[in-house]
DNA sequence: AATCGTCTGCTTTTT
DNA sequence: GCAGACGATT
């Protein structure tokens, strides 16, 4: 048995094993390893040739092109790790992601490869959670207060929703989505609101930018401006930071926006030890502002980089990697790379014609019924990927149908349900009073008696006034303008906040205590109860209000908590609460999703899928419209189509089925669909063309008795 | 204040 | 075809 067939039995007996240890590639020896290294139990000739030399360069600018599948994260950790066992300090290693998913996960690996009081003291955040931390300790030199609150997207729509209407005029219309796409992009452009106001979205964005001041408020663009305002404005600022941060490591550089790359470069000390990992044939967020350049043209934001390619995958079978290659070769503007594997297989990969989208999600939710039957195959090892969200809805039912488990990874946020959103808007509110947004949603949630007209009233007194809704609330002039009722309920309103911040703000308080007791006061679960037809659906809103609420309170108790910072210093209630409800904002934790164990079949956007990897993909909707889909032609961004392609073809493991329909339904009505142009740029020698109707109507191939039997051999441990 | 009905307008969504 | 927003109704 030769090495690459040894490497795929290892792979077929235990994908998530495998993920976890790569092979070792023989014949590779260290010429050195530093004791330290040794002792902390990792290997430098777990690495191969190029994976090494990554790691191994440790000073000045340093790009590493890192292919689908080449071990990028464990390149970054063990490049932190060397750094370390080199003698550089851990608290002046920091390495970026855009996620906490890849934060976290980096943070457990790198803790499995250094000692742990040491892997602590290394900075692992976010982008924004760095920014969160620079900002929480310095906005004030530009004019903001440190209890700033972080406005999610919703907070924002909100917001918006709110000055387009006081803005537009009768005639005029914009869609708040627009809006904040459009703001979203000036931001990361550096056009600051227009003074003139002649548009309506210049108006609005001004109005917007105020009010989120006056609000004490910053959104996700803002913690990045901000950030790149308070570094490059304030030169005593900038060195603290870059002394603190020596050596600078960038996940997932493909996809930073100018601010980022531009944060990066500000917190870059003179010895611009930057080092950057990334595919520029992955990059499918340009339409959120991602900037290609920023890779593609390191060399220029980054002078004479040690640029390092990884090529070898060690995830995908040949067939499939010669698909990714042979379709993504026809992208202009990259880097060229090749991605080379050791991995035989000898399925090639299929490309089957369906009549339409119904067939296809039938014949794909019959096929891993089939599949897993005969081989055992777990449900976890199949995922289906497609272009839209939408197409979701045809396979849950056929999976359903055959009773086959199944997730769906995207979709509604946890944090997008109304009761998770109103209680963190209580908490909120008694940290920020000022924020306007968050005193709405509660402010007669439940119901006490403050009418809609009243609330409109005060919100145009506190526009007139420029202060604050709650500050507008407690006027004595408008207290006056009210009928007595109205007015005992905002007294008692205002009061039951005041009183609760004050208890919120007494030495050694229990933050979740008090918010607790704030939520049940007013009743809060009591009437959700109420007014919850379906009483499934209120034990589930309670018991997300209660987790939330526990989770705040295990977060309090210092060992229980997972510090993200490692300063770990003792916390008054409302600093806790604070920095629970930073991580919330900056967290889109979604419900159920984080286990793939026991969790079925996985649906999910090409998107969503960037990082993951499945023994079996199949690729749903390869039609011209949809993939590449029809907005991509009109803005001309047919490049990032094909790479989400690229993106969705390297997810696969072992097989690769990709599919397009004659006939789909469209909004409502059957439209007739041709195969998308990316598929003649597949490789015919690795492809199988086929078509529903053919596979139909041959018998159902044998069981697979070969196959079956050396899983249950694995699975029981015996030699094969 | 809550609910019902009609209208509209459709990608992707790390934070 | 469906969800989300908004306006009219009770």
């Amino acid at each position: 048995m030769g090495r690459g067939q040894r490497a795929v039995k290892r792979l077929f007996a235990s994908p998530e094993k495998y993920s976890r240890n790569f092979p070792l590639r023989n014949g590779t020896r260290a010429r050195f390893l530093p004791s330290t290294f040794r002792m902390a139990g990792f290997r430098l000739f777990d690495l191969n040739e190029a994976q090494r030399e990554a790691v191994t360069t440790t000073d000045g600018p340093l790009l590493i092109l890192a292919g689908a599948g080449t071990g990028k994260t464990r390149v970054i950790t063990a490049r932190a790790a060397y750094l370390i066992a080199q003698g550089a300090d851990p608290a002046s290693v920091l390495a970026v992601t855009f996620t906490n998913k890849a934060a976290k996960e980096m943070r457990e690996r790198l803790a499995s490869m250094i000692e742990k009081s040491e892997a602590k003291k290394v900075t692992m955040a976010t982008f924004h959670a760095l920014c969160v931390r620079l900002l929480r300790s310095g906005i004030d030199r530009l004019g903001y207060k440190n209890n700033f609150t972080i406005y999610d997207e919703s907070d924002q729509m909100g917001l918006l929703r709110k000055i387009i209407n006081q803005t537009a005029a009768r005639d005029e219309k914009l869609e708040p989505n627009l809006a904040k796409n459009l703001i979203s992009k000036a931001k990361n452009n550096h056009w600051s609101a227009p003074a003139d106001e002649q548009t309506l979205i210049g108006a609005v964005y001004a109005r917007y930018q105020t009010a989120l001041k006056n609000l004490n408020a910053v959104d996700f663009d803002d913690l990045l401006v901000l950030c790149v305002q308070l570094l490059d404005g304030h030169p005593d600022v900038r060195a603290k930071w870059q002394a603190r941060f020596r050596y600078l490591m960038v996940d997932e550089f493909q996809d930073t926006n100018k601010l980022q790359l531009q944060l990066v470069t500000l917190l870059s000390g003179p010895e611009r030890n930057v080092c950057v990992v990334g595919d520029d044939d992955q990059s499918i967020y340009g339409w959120r502002g991602a900037e290609v350049s920023n890779i593609l043209e390191f060399e220029h934001h980054f002078p004479n980089p040690k640029v390092v390619k990884l090529e070898e995958n060690y995830r995908s079978t040949n067939p499939i990697l010669a698909a990714a290659n042979a379709v993504i070769k026809n992208n202009p503007r990259r880097r060229p790379k090749h991605l080379r594997s050791n991995i035989a297989g000898d399925e090639k990969v299929r490309l089957i014609q369906m009549p339409d989208d119904r067939q296809e999600a039938q014949f794909i939710a019959e096929e891993i019924h089939r599949r897993q039957m005969q081989t055992g195959e777990a449900f976890e090892n199949f995922a289906v990927l497609f272009r839209m969200n939408a197409q979701s809805r045809l396979l849950e039912g056929n999976l359903r149908e055959l009773k086959i488990p199944y997730r769906v990874i995207g979709g509604k946020s946890f944090f997008d349900r109304r009761e998770v959103k109103d209680v963190i808007a209580y908490a909120t509110a008694l940290l920020n009073p000022d924020d306007d947004i968050s005193l709405l949603r509660i402010i007669n949630t439940p119901a006490r008696g403050i009418s809609a007209m009243t609330t409109e009233r005060a919100l145009e007194l506190s526009v007139q006034r420029r202060c604050s809704l709650f500050a507008a609330l407690q006027l004595p002039e408008f207290a006056e303008s009210l009928p007595a009722k109205a007015r005992e309920s905002i007294r008692a309103f205002a009061r039951l906040l005041t009183d609760y911040e004050a208890k919120l703000h007494t030495p050694l308080a229990d933050a979740a205590a008090v918010w607790s007791a704030l939520i049940e006061e007013v009743g809060y679960l009591a009437d959700m109860k109420r007014s919850c037809k379906v009483a499934d659906d209120a034990l589930k809103r309670e018991s997300n209000v209660r987790d939330l609420i526990e989770t705040l309170r295990q977060r309090a108790q210092p060992e229980a908590a997972q510090r993200v910072w490692s300063s770990l210093d003792a916390k008054s209630g409302a600093e806790s609460l604070r920095g629970f409800l930073d991580d919330l904002a900056l967290k889109n934790e979604r419900e159920d999703e984080d286990d793939d164990k026991g969790s079925g079949v996985t649906l999910i956007t090409l998107h969503a899928a960037k990082g993951l990897e499945f023994p079996h993909v199949y690729l749903i909707g390869l039609e011209e419209g949809l993939l590449p889909h029809d907005r991509s032609k009109m803005e001309g961004t047919v490049d990032e189509e094909r790479r989400l392609l690229y993106v969705g073809i390297t997810r696969a493991m072992r097989t690769l089925a990709l599919t397009h329909c004659s006939t789909r339904i469209k909004f409502g009505s059957a439209a007739a669909c041709s195969p998308s142009s990316f598929i003649k740029e597949l490789p015919d020698e690795h492809l199988e063309r086929l078509d529903l109707a053919t596979i139909l109507s041959k018998p159902v191939e044998a069981t697979d008795a070969k196959a079956w039997f050396a899983k249950m051999r694995a699975a029981i441990g015996a030699p094969s």
